[in-house]
DNA sequence: CTAGGGTTAG
């Protein structure tokens, strides 16, 4: 009959004359044109033909009404749906008995094909109240809408009915199960519904493999796999799509190439869905090439694997690839989705570019796609990471649903800018803040040398109930590291340990810096021998912990063992070598490491090398040879290098050599103070009291001050912070009368207080005032009151440690019976019974 | 009933 042939695009006007045809038939017989509309993708002509029917009142067979619904529900769109559970909703209210079964299914298939499964769990309930009982193809919709919401709870209740229903027999059904209980992290769960089954098809085997790989157990997906295989079950391109992402996550290409054979042995089909898969295991496994030349094979790109290779390009780093592939995306006429629109965002802010961030601002608002928030968040990051805060600031309060990220994005953003007070008052406010939140704050105090403030902040942290990580250790040892604080380094190693904290290749490397940085060797030593696997950073950390201490043999020793495994040095390892070398006067052997740096391994000099090597032969008392270095630079020299230079001049008392130095810098017109402080020292020592005077006015005119002298000392758990003559200090009490006592005793072993160390141009008797009030002797002084006899006594001192100071050590070292460690900007000083460690030589 | 691409901190 005629109504059979209509086209899905039929107009209206034949609709009508069918309609009119059809009248009459349709009471009784099921073929009304409602039939043929099935495959109508057209909801508004569904409508109107519904309408026009009802009107005359002729559509009251069951048949036909079931028939109008799972035309709707199989248009699968929102609308056709909540128009399906309106034709219902009709239906019931006049004919209560003839709903049936059917039409439940097809509602609830549908709500949860559109992701309402809180709808479709409601017209489950509806159909139970009704009296109607679900069969075998109830369950599968019915969980599958359970899957899309994460409804554990339901799911798990579902699960009952089935068994008591006695369906534990249906492969679909526990298809099903397997897939639910997988989706919502119960994979222990779903594992028993699949060794319970009586039989198995593929789908059971990949609802579980994808359930491993989905949660982690990407191992347990491949071996699951290789046991299906084994057992005789073909795998089918979902399997393989599932078990080649689980080869990507462990990183594992020789895995994965192993499992790829099978797609050839056992004759998979290859789909798009695999070759994306293929190109995103070869990325993630670092083979950019192969994925790459996958990608140029197949001729016709999809927008998926385009948005894999570029995402992965972004990830690592590569925007100018990631920017080329969407170069090739837009000319296969593929549209972009805001998946793609997400990598190129992020491209930009890679690149710091604005223009191309403007450019995918634009498309973002012409194509309606900043209501998701990754895209906001992304724009944020973006706008933040080109300098453009206001912008950022925008963005972030138009968006409608803000989440953490967003937050973060632009906590991140200000301290990225250097506005830590603005990242600080962010965090302060947000409505809840996240682990991130918490790191990135705690990562940009230790940026800023707030040492102190941020260990406060990570207690603040921890009882507030948010779990450190490795990311929050690293910065907490780093801040624990500049403290010196060996006490808190042990809690902190211990904490690691307790909290089951995985220690990565970065987290070990910044435990070594710290206990190397608080003066126990040792222990640094120690985590660094039981590393297994050491990057240059690593040898870098340990060779730095034998340089601060003066052990330079051991720290050259370390290298040579580091070229021999052969880890390939870089140009900051060669820092810590030379300055173990000048540590340690090692002038032979730092002359050598630095011409084979360009000679062995291809590394240029850069000027902080140069920087060291004057150091080495300054200190060595060979200025001429260090004069000769820097004019035979092929670089510029800078205002360290000349720094360098004057204070090896400072050492050695070469005032001419030193007036020289200080006029290059002043050529320079550094904006750099410390080399001024350098200078005005060197004539202070001198006893050239006008030029230091000079030599202060400039740094006033710069609106520069000397950075105050401060020195730490950790007691029980407790920082306490000393600043260089600090009377209003809480401790000062008791530390006066301590301080007094000290100076009479070593001044009787023969203690007589070098002046030329203090700047001021005061009387004699004030400078030593001023001299006896030094930060170092202040903690001192502190240490021998609050700590036992026989107890080292550490102290950390922000500046170089002064002369006076030294030899201050030396003999309260000797007088007291104390071992004493002072640990300055440059090195160790292990003080005992009269003897520094260092020779009298930094 | 089963599948693939995504933002933030170090």
């Amino acid at each position: 009959m005629a109504a059979t042939s209509l086209s899905p695009l039929v107009s209206t006007q034949t609709l009508k004359t069918v309609t009119n045809q059809t009248q009459h038939k349709t009471k009784t017989n099921d073929s009304s044109p409602i039939v043929s509309l099935k495959h109508s993708k057209n909801l508004t002509e569904l409508r109107k033909l519904h309408s026009q029917i009802t009107k005359q009142g002729l559509i009251h067979h069951p048949s036909s009404i079931t028939k109008l619904i799972s035309t709707c529900t199989e248009m699968g769109t929102f609308d056709s749906i909540i128009y399906a559970k309106s034709i219902l909703n009709q239906f019931r209210k006049d004919n209560e008995n003839d709903v049936t079964l059917f039409m439940y299914n097809s509602l609830i298939r549908g709500y949860s094909s559109i992701g309402l499964g809180n709808e479709a769990i409601w017209v489950y309930l509806e159909m139970l109240s009704l009296g109607i009982s679900p069969d075998k193809y109830t369950f599968p919709f019915l969980l599958s809408a359970c899957t899309k919401i994460s409804a554990y709870a339901e799911g798990f209740q579902v699960h009952g009915s089935i068994i008591k229903m006695g369906f534990q027999g249906d492969v679909f059904i526990l298809n099903s199960l397997i897939h639910f209980y997988s989706e919502c992290g119960e994979i222990v769960l779903g594992r028993k519904v699949f060794d319970e089954m009586a039989e198995r098809n593929v789908v059971s085997w990949t609802s579980l493999i994808c359930g491993y790989a989905r949660w982690g157990l990407a191992m347990e997906a491949v071996e699951l796999f290789f046991e299906m295989v084994e057992e005789g079950t073909g795998p089918n391109s979902v399997t393989m799509v599932c078990v080649i992402s689980a080869c990507a996550k462990l990183k594992d290409l020789e895995l994965g190439e192993r499992v790829c054979r099978y797609i050839g042995e056992l004759g998979v089909k290859v789909n798009t869905s695999m070759v994306n898969a293929l190109v995103d295991m070869y990325m993630k496994c670092g083979a950019f090439d192969t994925a790459k030349r996958l990608f140029d094979e197949c001729g016709e790109k999809n927008l998926v694997v385009c948005n894999t290779i570029m995402s992965n390009y972004v990830r690592e780093g590569m925007a100018r690839e990631a920017l080329s592939i969407l170069n090739e995306t837009l000319g296969q006429r593929l549209v972009p989705d805001r998946v793609t629109i997400l990598s190129t965002i992020s491209a930009s802010a890679q690149l710091g570019s604005i223009f191309w961030g403007k450019c995918c601002h634009g498309y973002v608002l012409r194509n309606g796609l900043e209501g998701w928030d990754s895209i906001s968040n992304a724009l944020i990051d973006m706008y933040m990471k080109c300098g453009k805060q206001e912008v950022a600031c925008a963005v972030f309060y138009r968006m409608a649903n803000k989440t953490v990220v967003s937050w973060n994005s632009l906590i991140a953003g200000y301290i990225r800018n250097g506005d830590v007070d603005s990242a600080w008052k962010v965090f302060n406010n947000m409505p809840e803040s996240d682990l991130v939140s918490w790191n990135t704050i705690i990562s940009a105090l230790v940026k800023e040398s707030m040492f102190k403030e941020a260990i406060e902040l990570f207690r603040m942290m921890q009882s507030e109930g948010i779990k450190a990580d490795r990311v929050t250790m690293v910065s907490i040892a780093s801040a624990c590291g500049y403290l010196g604080a060996l006490d808190l380094a042990k809690w902190i190693h211990a904490y690691i340990k307790k909290n089951k904290i995985p220690c990565d290749i970065r987290l070990s490397t910044a435990l070594v810096d710290m206990f190397a940085r608080c003066g126990d060797p040792s222990n640094a030593m120690k985590i660094f021998n039981q590393m297994k696997i050491r990057d240059v950073s690593a040898w870098t950390a340990a060779i730095g912990a034998m340089a601060m201490e003066g052990n330079s043999n051991q720290a050259i020793e370390l290298f040579n063992e580091m070229l021999r495994q052969g880890v390939k040095p870089d140009g900051v390892v060669f820092v810590g070598l030379l300055t173990a070398c000048s540590h340690g006067g090692l002038v032979e052997e730092g002359q050598d490491l630095f011409r084979s740096m360009k000679s062995v391994h291809g590394i240029s000099p850069q000027v902080v090398h140069y920087g060291c090597m004057v150091d080495v032969l300054g200190r060595a008392g060979l200025l001429e040879k260090a004069l000769e270095l820097i004019k035979s630079m092929p670089v510029e020299p800078n205002d360290v290098i000349w720094g360098s230079l004057l204070a090896a001049c400072r050492m050695h008392r070469n005032v001419d050599m030193a007036e020289y130095a200080a006029e290059r810098i002043k050529e320079l017109a550094s904006e750099r103070t410390g080399n001024q402080v350098i200078l005005s020292n060197i004539y202070a020592s001198a006893g050239k009291w006008t030029d230091v005077a000079k030599v202060r006015l400039q740094l006033k005119e710069k609106g520069a001050r000397k950075v105050p002298g401060s020195s730490s000392i950790e007691i029980n758990g407790e920082i306490y912070e000393f600043t260089s003559g600090d009377a209003s200090h809480p401790e000062m009490i008791n530390i006066a009368p301590m301080l007094d006592e000290m100076h009479c005793r070593v001044r009787a072993a023969g203690h007589a207080p070098d002046l030329t160390n203090v700047l001021l141009n005061v009387d004699e008797q004030e400078k030593e005032y001023l001299l006896g009030r030094h930060s170092e002797k202040l903690a001192m002084a502190f240490g021998l009151i609050s700590t036992n006899q026989g107890m080292p006594i550490r102290v950390v001192k922000n500046l170089r440690i002064c002369s006076d100071c030294h030899s201050f050590a030396k003999l309260v070292s000797k007088v007291y019976d104390r071992e004493i460690i002072i640990r300055d900007n440059n090195r160790f000083h292990f003080f005992q019974r009269g003897v520094c460690s260092c020779d009298d030589y930094w």
